[in-house]
Formats: structure tokens, sequence, C-alpha cells
DNA sequence: CCCCACACGGTAAACGTTTACAGAAGCAGG
DNA sequence: CCTGCTTCTGTAAACGTTTACCGTGTGGGG
């Protein structure tokens, strides 16, 4: 942990100056007998470039931040994911954020720009108030936002489209002969929630199914909100046929229920979840869902944020990432054991 | 994305000198009307302060890396997970390094190192090689370690336990009355492999039961692998009466193969997986599994870390976490739905 | 043989801070 | 009114790079 040597314990070790140093540390032409001096003595030193000082000079930290509420959300995850490799291809290093679903971190995140750490940002908001959009349009770097922003937001901007998603397991459900779907959502003042609640409105218009209010149940996105807002719904309409969950958890909760209640699923009740996560292939029977293209939104987040690093000049930019129904065995099934299918790394690396 | 003002604009602005700039807003002392005259500069000018710069001056960037094979692997998430808010709540970044199980890219991060843009790093090495140790010997900045490395390396150590995790399942199934315990173990040159091989070989000899290499089969650490595993064990062995899976995945094929095979769980056969993944809570039935305490080694690792990096000087220190057992309906059984229980966030907070 | 062009390398400034040092100003005491 | 002390502030150097600019030395052409 000695003090490591710089350019210019270089210079003096090969006797040249620090701009032969850093010339030809970056490749500028240079006599050859020059380089050779030069690699001879960073290579006897160890000598590994200083990225701070770099950083100061160039203005470049090669650093991008990814702000979300909570890493082991496994829409953030599968995000971060996609967005890791990339921007580690492009030769950038990934500071993470996890701001713990709280706004006025977020706000603290778009401030912390002004402090120069990063070259760019990558960020889900969870909300975006007011103070957030007076913070996008002040912000001190190139800033990607996943999630809805309001058209003329000088920032590029990445979808999913949750309502297509709906009408998606709806149009599945209905082609299965199923009439009397619930739905069970979480609060309709966030924004999926929301988002959700009109797509199955909107979905059952188009399939010219009658909208029952007594079909639909709110809570929270747990496990346990699902147990309690199925157990109520089955209470209420002892006949349905389909439930459309508002994520993978709640379906859980659904599967729960309709076990202990007796009901096989599919037969009897078909469930669909909802952001395909690990557990919708991990649950029995296995779970039909719709998935949102977390990945997919990371993966463009990457992708618009570096092309912004390399022109800032360009208009803001939109992209919707369509919705992709999984199906499993939860609406389709033969009881058979999942396929030789997503099967996913987690072993434990560690351990002794 | 102007040029944003530096500590000298605030200096002209004020008609101070930057050096009462610099000391108003480190808030040393200095005269009632100086700080009141730079204070207000700085808030009309929305000064933040330069970070980069900063860090220069310092040699303290305030960041910290973790580096780890894969952040979708549910142990490092785990770890991840305890580490970013110790890590927030002292103040430092996080820098984070996905190495994809290469192990050149794992030198590669200790090597960068030397690059300074960090005053610290975790890392959960896949394999500890003799490149590593020699790194870990020259490294410049503290490295904390969770895995095990030689007595003599100069760094802070984590380690797990699961031979003694084994030890605490096979214990669990003998005081069941299972007698025919087989073993799905991952590669046993891994060292999660080898270590949960010894760990089963100890605790058979412990509980006076034979060691029968019929009952042991070996695959990777997948779903897939774990079917395959379990089907070769009951044809194998069809009296087999519980089963160690080396990780929850496994545990997963398991559970598989015998609802295929029309064998009850944990009636006919206990299965027992390891990790205490989110897995273990979903599957059905929820799924006994030893915990390795990946989120008390993540906070473990960033306190270590963060201790050093107040004072440098203490001898290298070791930690072990012990495993716990998380009992569950695979093995303890009555089929009721699981209870209000490790219930966690997966609602996607993005998407419309 | 001289001059010019050119390639190369060195000096120094700059990036935005922090901080050692010294000078200025204010004040109390003699 | 001067001395000496305290308190504050300004000047300048430093952190480790990159790079503009200029001087030197070489080789070739006239």
């Amino acid at each position: 942990m000695a003090q490591g040597p710089t350019i210019t314990t270089i210079a003096k070790r090969a006797g040249v100056s620090i701009a032969s140093v850093s010339r030809v540390l970056n490749g500028l032409p240079t006599r050859q007998d020059t380089v050779s001096k030069v690699m001879a003595a960073a290579e006897e030193l160890g000598y590994v470039r200083n990225a701070v000082a770099r950083s100061l000079k160039s203005s470049r930290t090669h650093q991008v931040a990814f702000a979300m509420a909570d890493v082991g959300n496994p829409a953030y995850l599968a995000m971060l994911r996609e967005i890791q490799p990339v921007l580690k291809a492009a030769g950038y290093r990934l500071v993470l954020h996890s701001t713990g679903a709280d706004v006025a971190d977020e706000i603290g995140v778009l401030h912390s720009l002004g402090e120069r750490y990063v070259d760019g940002l990558i960020m889900v908001p969870l909300r975006v108030t007011d103070a957030h959009l007076r913070m996008l349009a002040a912000a001190r770097a190139p800033v990607v936002v996943i999630g809805s922003v309001p058209e003329g937001t000088p920032v590029d901007n990445v979808r999913a489209d949750s309502r297509t998603g709906v009408r998606l397991a709806l149009d599945h459900l209905h082609a299965l002969g199923r009439r009397r779907v619930g739905l069970v959502n979480g609060p309709p003042d966030t924004v999926p929630g929301a988002a959700r609640g009109a797509g199955y409105v909107e979905a059952l218009a188009a399939l010219g199914l009658p909208y029952d209010k007594e079909l639909v149940e709110i809570g929270d996105f747990y496990r346990a909100d699902g147990r309690r807002a199925v157990a109520a719904l089955l209470d209420r309409r002892p006949d349905i046929d389909a439930l459309m969950c508002a994520n993978d958890l709640i379906a859980l909760g659904a599967l729960d229920v309709l076990r202990a209640a007796g009901r096989r699923v599919p037969q009897d009740v078909a469930v669909v979840g909802m952001d395909d996560t690990d557990l919708a292939a991990a649950s029995w029977p296995s779970l039909t869902s719709v998935s949102l293209g977390s990945a997919e939104r990371g993966r463009a987040a990457a992708e618009l944020l570096l092309d912004r690093l390399e022109d800032g000049d360009v208009a803001p930019r939109l992209v919707t990432v369509p919705p992709r129904l999984e199906v499993r065995a939860s609406t389709a099934g033969e009881q058979a054991p999942p396929a030789g299918d997503a099967d996913r790394p987690g072993a434990d690396g560690a351990g002794a």
C-alpha cells in the first residue's frame, strides 16, 4: 500500500520528461528508444495510471451511475444485469445507488451529478415529481430515465407498456375460454398499479366482456396481500375462473389460497402473474407471467446513454419496450415438470 | 450541462480568495461576514463541489468496489443488499464489478486498484489462485475477501461454513428418522462443492451412519442438473428417504422429479436445499434450506473494510459466519401454505 | 557548407481542490 | 503611540495527469 509510482517517478528513472512519459503511455508518436526506456521503467515500477488525476484533466470519469429503489427487486435486478456488461464493454464502471423508495434520496442522486463523479446516469424513479422534473432539466450530466417522463423533458426515456401486457394476458385467458377473470391489483396511486388497472378495463372492453367491480381486488404488491385479496375474491365470486395478478408475488399468494381451497390450477382457475421473475419458473405449478422486458429496458437505457456520451447533441429519444407473455403451467398446463427451461445460476460461489 | 461554477467563480463573485471559499465550504473558522458572502454566492451559482478534484488532493475517493462473479446469483445479491446501505451510511459510493466467472477479470479488478479510483475493495473470488495471492499481497488498497484465503494473506477475510451447514441439515434429517440420505452435490473441484462433500462425509460419521457412495450424485449447480442427478439416484436407490441438495436450484430440480415419480415430499422423501434463496420460500412445498448467512457475510465484510479505511494498521482479521437451518415444509411439513413469512418486495416500481 | 524543415522532447500551464505559510488587520496592554 | 498577540485572509504550492507551445538537433536539399 506504499505510495505508488507516478509519471514523475518514471520520468526520473527513464531520464526523460513527464511529457514524454505521458506521450508514450498514450501511444502518441515518439522515437523508438524513448518508448523503450519509458516502457521499461514503467514495467519495473509497476506503474498504473491514476484515474482520478486523469479524470480531473479530461473531465471524463468513465463511470456511469445506475439508481433505483432496491437491487433486491427482480425487475431492477434484471435491468442491472443487462446494463453492467454493456457499460463494461464500453469501458465504463458502474456506480450503484439504491435509493430505498425515498424520493428525497432520488433527488439527492440527481443533485450529486454536480460533483461530476460520473459521466452519466440511468435512473428508475418510483414516481416523477415536480422536483424530479426541475432537477432533470438542470442535470449536470446526461440522464436516461426508465419509466415515463412528460413530453419535453430533456432526457432520454425508456418505457415499458404494462397496459398492453395486461391486454396480452386477458387475450390469452379469453382464448382459453375463461370469461370471469379477476384482477388482483396493487395500489392504484402507483404508476404500475394505475397502468395495470387501466389495461384491465381496456382489455375487457376490447373483448366485449363486462366490467364487474366485484372481480377486482386491491392490495399491496406482496405475497401476503395476494393471499388476502384472493381469499376475499373467492368468497365474493366463487365462480371466478381466472386471475390476473399485478405481479408474481401476488400470484404466488393466489396459488397458496387456491391450493388451500382445493381449486385446481389451471383446470378450475387459471393464474397469470406479471414481471416474469425467477419465481415464476420456480413455483408449482409454474406461473404464466407477463414479461415487461426489464432486461430489454436496461439494455436500451445503457445504449441510449452511451450514444449520448459519444455525442451529446442528439434530441431526446423515447424507446418503448413491448411486453411479452410467457405461457407456463398455471394457464396452459399439462402438469409436467418444466422443461429444460430458463435455468439460472444459483450456485454459491463463495463459502468454504 | 453548461460548465459548472467552481470555487474560483465563487471567489470572484464574493470578492474573496479561493482559500476563503474553501474554508467556508469546509466549515473552518472564518469571520461571519465572509461566511455569508461566500454562502450567498455559492447559493446563487448553484455550486456543487467537484468530487474528482477533491479526491485528487485528498487521495480519498469515497468509493468502494464490490466484485463478484454475477449479480444475478442470489447469494451475491444478498451480500450486495447488505453492503450497499452500510457503505452508504458511511458516506461511500459503491462501484460494482461483475466479473462473470472469469479469473483473469478478477485479477484485472485487483490490478485496477492501482488506478486509485476506489478506497477499498470487497471481493468474492470464485477460486483463489496463486495469481490472486500475489495480487492481494501487492494490492494498492485495502481488500476484504469473502471466501477462504490462506493464513498469512494480508487481507481481511470473511468465511461461511458450509461443512457445518451440511451437518446441521443431516442432524435435522436424522432427528426426523431419515437414514438413507442422498447427496446431490455440485462439482467437487469448486470450493463450495468440495466443502459440501466433506461436510456430508463428516456428518454421516458423526451420526454413525455408513457412507454409501451410491447415495451420492454429482452434477452442476442448476435445476436441470438436479433433475438429472435425482432421476439417477432414484433409479439406483429407490429406498432413499431424504435428499441433501448442494443448493436451492438443485433442490427445485429434485422436487420436479420426485413429483413426477409420485413420491410425496416430505412423507416419502424429505428435501433440503442450500443458500436459502427467495426460491426456497416460493416453491411448493416450500423448501427447508441451509442459510450460509450471505447477508451477514456481506455486512461483516463491509464493516471490516470501513474499519480498515479508518485505521489501516490493524492486523488482518478473520470472521466466520455460522450457518443456520431454515426449516420449511419439504422436511417438516404439514402441507399448509407458508405463513405470513419472509415476503419480499417484488413489485415492479417502473413501467407504465 | 549552409539553411530549412521537420521530428522530437522539454517546460509550463491547466484541471478544481486543500492547506502551509506568511502577511494584514484588529485589539489590548504598557 | 508602540509592541505583541490573536484572528483572519490571501498567495502559492501541491495532488497526477494531459497538452499547447517552443526550443533543440537532425537530416536533406540547395
